[in-house]
DNA sequence: CCAGGTGTTCGTTAGTTGACGAATACACGA
DNA sequence: TCGTGTATTCGTCAACTAACGAACACCTGG
């Protein structure tokens, strides 16, 4: 099995983060894996192919937003790293995450 | 002259505001203008053209983070909304911003 | 009025993005 | 082992993005 790369969070990139949360459809997902930590990701709501949803995990993983870990059956348990990039960037995230759920 | 569109800010976006300030260009011109509110177009320091930068004012001032006022000899003095914006969205921007200056 | 300074607009170009279906990889249960 | 469920990868496509120079618009000082 191919390990899913996640980078350490010395290696957070603003830019790249808030790139990430720019999307509509991730900001959506990142506020639900926030909300239910663990999903996995056949469990969310939306009308978008198994692999758009996929490329955009995979963009939320790679920024540092998300940790993905296996699950059962070769599914991918989805993890909020909200804390560890507080503590890179303080606020950011607990706010656009606010925001996001607020509308 | 033609005027310059401001958003109104029940009109901002999230989306729209995270992507304005994704670009590392923008988000330090987006400091920068915090830091030295007023500051005409020209007086950033940078290697891009004219039209480059100017294409990022208008990203700037079209998602609602600065406002664009006219100045002495056809030039733009740029303010931060930043106040405005965190009525709307608490916290997002200044959060952004105290990150982005201290990396 | 003309020249210089400040920005915007236009057209172009190369690179990136988000979307999809089809094919593939992997784990688990029958 | 064979199918089923879960998710990734690949190739494609249209749309968008950031960058540039050239041309234009506008104000101000001489």
């Amino acid at each position: 099995m191919k390990p899913l790369f996640h980078p350490r969070i010395d290696d957070l990139d603003l830019s790249t983060i808030l790139h990430a949360c720019a999307d509509p459809t991730r900001l959506r997902l990142l506020a639900d894996i926030n909300t239910d930590p663990g999903k996995t990701c056949g469990t969310f709501e939306t009308e978008l192919s198994k692999s758009t949803l996929s490329a955009h995990f995979k963009v939320l993983r790679e920024s540092g937003l998300i940790r993905q870990e296996l699950g059962p059956g070769n599914s991918r348990l989805n993890w909020p790293r909200t804390a560890e990039v507080q503590s890179r960037f303080p606020g950011v995230i607990s706010a656009i995450l606010k925001s996001a759920t607020r509308s």
